[in-house]
DNA sequence: CATGGTCTGTTCGGTATCGAACATTCAGCG
DNA sequence: CGCTGAATGTTCGATACCGAACAGACCATG
């Protein structure tokens, strides 16, 4: 802990050379050089034990992740492991006629990429930046090796790996018996958990493909919430403004969830 | 490989002093003794080095695996992990309203209970016997210690899960995409290849709680499936007639997860 | 061989979502 | 400042599935 102060520092050179992935940025954020970040903004890396986390430390690239950035392709083998900060990435499922569902959200609780550490290399999944952001990432070569070297590192990274199944498996069970607008409320909660602020930046658009329906019925679904007063939206923001609200309208799966990343991942540093 | 003949003697006392364990014993199978069980019917054991099958091989306890036997209750801690044999099981989520889908099979290719190595203890499913068989099991203990162990064994493990966790997520996308004729076909396309042989016994009333649907949707669907000749059914026995018929008219989720499973399982032993 | 229960077949109206087409509003850009 | 494209709002018929109710067929059991 006595050391994260040094880190920004080190790190901020960069955060600039890293940008350039495989961009298919659509909305590049406008250098808001406010937050440079802290790695252990992500949980993961908070939760690991110090000796670990000053091992990764010099490892750890701080990247820029723009809305629509592409992290890994289905089927593709993974270069990085990225460890979310400020940003929130789609676990995204492509049919072959090109309708989409998102079968789970990561942000600064987790990592995007656990088929690195758990063999397969790659899956038939598409990563998504979904909201614009910042984040770190490690190759895939040293996550490897740590995930090997060290118990406490392998533990978390299957709990968190477990907490992941769960967040798939709920959201198999939401696509077949919830209604579309229990849906958003789900995904808007889901979502908002994983980000600091009180505020989505994401088009309707963009939401029916993660909930893989149509836009309109998204736009419906979001009036009502807006009518009741529970969000406002305008033009790709949308704010929370009553988050008992929502959880009142919520179906069951977005507790099942929270509550099985609680008891998986207890926050044992600052949260 | 050379000592696989003694075991079966070893164990099989076993297989009837194991048989009562929670049993919401349905339909008890009529005393086949032809296939006195061999743990190497199930692919993960079959595919362990041969130094860890040795030492596996005096923990397996032999068990009769009857049809709605719940290995795992939601959010309770296993005692066991289950390899079956000759039997499958189904990974379900009940929802509060009492509606269910499932999210996952599981048959000779794979391992109930990942939840034990992966550290959680528990997940929010339910493991049910979808269909009548045998298996072997492992104490959790046991079944902790050696994942802990043996780099192999661990590997082995995760890679398993990873072929899971993507069955899981093509149910997901599934549930939002496709007909329920088409996942008829993929659920008996799935349930048959994780059986020898080409029958399943199972109602409709059963395949609508696993698909998620009304009973009367089944029904309508199998006698699509019955009239094109690509299967024959009658009071809870389901015959397979044309497969390539059946694959003709699944969707691509079956394809995909089945894909996965050999790319990240391949037989390394006999099938 | 009668009977009860399970399994399957069939029907009908209701509802949520789809597919497509179009109107409106707004932000950014030249 | 006006244009353009993106984002959102609205409508309509089509369709897949639901909920409920019931009929017939078959098996096990007494």
């Amino acid at each position: 802990m006595a050391l994260d102060c040094s880190l920004p520092v080190t790190h901020t050179h960069l955060i600039c050379a890293s940008t350039q992935t495989k961009d298919t940025l659509l909305m590049p954020s406008k250098s808001r050089l406010k937050a440079v970040s802290d790695p252990r903004q992500n949980h993961l890396l908070a939760s690991l034990p110090e000796a670990e986390y000053q091992h990764w430390l010099p490892h750890l690239e701080a990247v820029e992740m723009p809305l629509g950035q592409v992290l890994y392709e289905s089927g593709s083998v993974l270069s990085h492991v990225y460890f979310p900060t400020t940003s929130i990435v789609s676990l995204l499922y492509v049919t072959e006629n090109g309708a989409s569902a998102e079968i789970a959200v990561v942000g600064f609780e987790g990592l995007v990429g656990i088929s690195l550490f758990m063999g397969g290399g790659s899956t038939p999944s598409r990563g998504v930046v979904q909201s614009a952001g910042r984040g770190f990432r490690l190759t895939a070569q040293i996550m490897k090796t740590e995930f090997e070297r060290s118990g406490p590192v392998l533990h978390l990274m299957l709990r968190y790996t477990q907490a992941l199944i769960t967040q798939m498996s709920q959201t198999a069970v939401c696509n077949r018996h919830h209604s579309l607008d229990q849906q958003l409320c789900r995904w808007l909660l889901l979502s908002l958990d994983r980000l600091k602020g009180p505020e989505l930046v994401t088009t309707q658009e963009l939401i029916a493909n993660m909930l893989g329906v149509r836009r309109e019925g998204v736009t419906e679904g979001a009036l009502k919430l807006q009518k009741a007063g529970l969000i406002r939206y305008a033009r790709g923001h949308i704010s929370l403004l009553d988050r008992v609200g929502l959880e009142n309208r919520v179906c069951e799966c977005y507790a099942v969830v929270k509550k099985e990343y609680d008891r998986l991942l207890p926050d044992q540093v600052a949260k």
